[in-house]
DNA sequence: AAGTGAACCAACCGCACCTGG
DNA sequence: GCCAGGTGCGGTTGGTTCACT
């Protein structure tokens, strides 16, 4: 049994408002409140369906409706919370005074989505996009501190080939949580809150992101979070290792926990949280009767979430200095430039945000 | 000036959740 | 606990405007 139709639409209206249409609204809604949708449109002398009059009051007649432009704050403020919360735009909308979910809606997908793309990051995850096809050009970007890295051209291969592995196998809940806990972007991003906010939020990340993982997990991953969650001390190991590290940890030679970032890898301090992350996660697969070799690829942390300088090589993606791409206007370029830098997370979104 | 395609955005649609009987 | 109505939300559509040829 299908569910009722919201209102009889037999000889309703449809399509864009009068200006009469929109006085009737406003007028009873001044004097009455909105009240019950489904019979206002009568009582206000409208052949408009509920719905419809909702919509209209929400999305545009209510009066503390702020309209125009998009501000730079208002847009560095939609990208931030649409990488906590996602397409929850109403979510996002109560953080903006003034806008609507379907304003904000509408922007993102024509304006920030776009450049987004044209960055080539990807708008849903906001981690940067790996073109797979073209393989050629990643082998020849001598310019990838990943390639730096390595001896010699056959190494290479065979580490982008494990790099484009770790991209593709590893389950993305993982990834999500395993960027959550490492990467300088949340590094960065949570650096802006009080620590008390801080600690709260990022326990609140991550604890969120391990239920999201453990529901979607199979049973053995999902075990591995449980006993994650339950293990003490871990949420402040990983705070710990973000504080120290610029990238995300990496597993090398089967064994190792390493820093993504080489050449960071010199001082004491470094080196030493180095090894606690790698001995916490010894010791946790050693609680669970696993170990590294077996299990090694289920908990490899991605080394291409945003700690690796620029490697996206899609024929679409962004490249301010190439003219084999398509021009951008002065404007967009500074607007560019000024979500790469909201994509680290360097601007502070405490003004926006109270609660996540 | 006319035609065409892209961009924009208000409005619609369908689903899911909430709530009261 | 079940059901139906009310409401909110996110995805999509389609009309209008703009830019380009």
């Amino acid at each position: 049994m299908g569910r009722a139709p919201c209102c009889d639409k037999d000889g309703l209206k449809k399509g864009p408002w009068l200006p009469e249409e929109d006085q009737k609204l406003i007028d009873y809604i001044e004097k009455h409140g909105p009240g019950n949708w489904r019979t206002l449109p009568k009582k206000a002398g409208l052949e408009r369906c509920g719905k419809s009059c909702r919509l209209r009051w929400t999305n545009y007649l209510r009066p503390d409706i702020k309209r125009g432009r998009f501000s730079f704050e208002e847009e560095e403020a939609i990208i931030q919370l649409h990488s906590v919360l996602g397409n929850k735009w109403s979510a996002i909308a109560a953080k903006l005074p003034g806008r609507t979910d379907n304003e904000i809606k509408n922007y993102w997908n024509t304006h920030i989505r776009k450049r987004l793309l044209r960055m080539g990051i990807d708008p849903v995850t906001h981690t940067r996009c790996l073109d797979y096809l073209d393989l050629p050009s990643i082998f020849t970007h001598s310019s990838s501190s990943f390639l730096q890295n390595s001896s010699d051209h056959q190494q290479q291969q065979l580490n982008l080939l494990k790099l484009l592995g770790l991209q593709s196998l590893v389950n993305p809940n993982l990834l999500n949580l395993a960027s959550l806990l490492s990467t300088n972007q949340n590094h960065n991003f949570l650096q802006n809150f009080h620590q008390d906010d801080q600690l709260m939020m990022q326990n609140q990340l991550i604890n969120d992101s391990i239920i999201q993982s453990t529901m979607a997990a199979p049973p053995q991953e999902a075990a591995i979070f449980d006993e994650m969650k339950s293990t003490n001390g871990f949420n402040q190991q990983c705070q710990q290792y973000t504080a120290f590290n610029d990238g995300p940890p990496l597993m090398v030679n089967n064994h190792q926990w390493q820093n993504s970032n080489n050449n960071n890898m010199v001082g004491a301090g470094v080196n030493q949280d180095s090894g606690n992350y790698q001995a916490m996660m010894d010791s946790l697969l050693e609680t669970l009767g696993l170990n590294n070799e077996e299990h090694d690829d289920d908990l490899r942390m991605p080394p291409l979430l945003s700690t690796t300088p620029p490697l996206t090589t899609s024929n679409s993606a962004y490249q301010p200095n190439s003219s084999s791409t398509t021009t951008t206007s002065s404007e967009d370029h500074e607007i560019d430039s000024y979500c790469q830098n909201l994509m680290n997370f360097d601007i502070p979104i405490d003004l926006f945000v109270d609660n996540v």
